[in-house]
DNA sequence: GTCTATATCTGGATAGAC
DNA sequence: GTCTATCCAGATATAGAC
């Protein structure tokens, strides 16, 4: 499965994307009419996504996400209360996707080395996609409130634990020799988060994300079976 | 070699790390005496570590670090002009020693897979010492100021060139297999930037950073050798 | 639903007493 | 060499006009 493919079969829409967020969050919301807020919330979130991921979310000041959003400082409060309020709604609106999207992409698959594989690759390739959500929820969770802090290290913990999964999975069928299950799925969240935290770097050095991906199975694969 | 014994070959003292500190930068420090100088840095930067470290520099304010060092605001003042140069003064510190460490730790060794298995210690052992200040210069990257930026690209980008000529040089002596080197090298440096990244993690399983050590080397030779 | 104008406060930084 | 007191720029947040 190449990234093209993956993109087709998982299909997130923008669109959808913020539609989903708006009806989660009618409540709060002050806008009522759907597609205003959606069209608003686009520009706000990615605005606040590619400010902080340049300069750091606690830096960036209202002013300068009025500004890269194209809406006054009033219209923005009318879609959150605070801006930590904000920086909990984008970390959870990232959650929601990649713990839909993992679960989905692996489930089904009987054979260890290809669920592992496919593991592997939906991660990538996820990340490719909603980069700077990934790249925002690693540098910024300290700055999370403490529920959705809590929320966030057990969802990391979560995507670890699929890893070692399939990983028992395949050693209790033989396929795979007796290893620290542990430290293997660790370095392999590892090395997968290196791809949306130094992008810039395998950007600059022509490494697309298939090649980096079959690197990384290659790796773990020869590991697990040698 | 454990850590205990690496601690012991490369004697990094604090009292030295902030005497060298001070003498490097004499001329914009306005204390002039050293003792009470040195003595008075290792309060800041160690207060400015913890509280970066734990929120964010850029959420740390001046009146934070004030009460975390036990210093007043106008003596903190005294010690460096702005707190964009104490981001600075901090990061430049940090690489001065990682730099020393590691290429005086590697050097000297001829056989690959011994001078492989030494950098891989070396720079968790380093990072095991050096902790705060790994993380630090890790997650305050972008706040940097543009020229210590770049600096910091360059040792980064350096410190991965470490590896990968070691395994050229393998490669070269029929010891190592042909591999992808930018690839290897680049998820090397991923597994051990993860361990100061999630030490948190690390530390609640109970993983020394010796057994972390031996891991990550088998995993590399098991590919490099197979 | 969005904007402008403004209230209120917190931040970095410094002057001057000790 | 350090502290207290203070300045003021810039921050978040809101009220009220449109």
């Amino acid at each position: 499965m190449d990234f093209q493919a993956f993109r087709n079969r998982v299909n997130i829409s923008e669109e959808g994307l913020y539609r989903e967020f708006f009806r989660k969050h009618r409540d709060k919301i002050k806008v009522k009419k759907e597609d205003v807020a959606i069209r608003n919330l686009k520009k706000i979130f990615e605005a606040a996504l590619s400010l902080s991921n340049k300069k750091g979310f606690s830096a960036m000041s209202m002013r300068d996400l009025s500004a890269g959003a194209g809406l006054s400082m009033g219209a923005l409060y009318s879609y959150f209360s605070s801006k930590d309020e904000l920086l909990d709604m984008i970390q959870q609106q990232s959650e929601r996707i990649v713990a839909d999207v993992l679960i989905d992409q692996v489930e089904g698959i009987e054979d260890p080395r290809l669920k592992l594989k496919r593991a592997i690759l939906t991660h990538l390739y996820l990340s490719e996609i909603m980069h700077p959500w990934f790249y925002f929820s690693y540098m910024e969770a300290k700055n999370l409130g403490k529920e959705v802090q809590k929320k966030a290290i057990e969802l990391a913990l979560f995507t670890e634990k699929i890893f070692f999964d399939i990983i028992e999975q395949g050693e209790q069928g033989r396929i795979f020799r007796d290893v620290n299950k542990e430290l293997v799925s660790a370095v392999i969240k590892a090395m997968l988060q290196d791809w949306y935290l130094k992008r810039w770097k395998y950007e600059m050095r022509n490494i697309s994300v298939e090649e980096y991906a079959a690197f990384v199975v290659d790796l773990v694969d020869s590991y697990l079976l040698s």
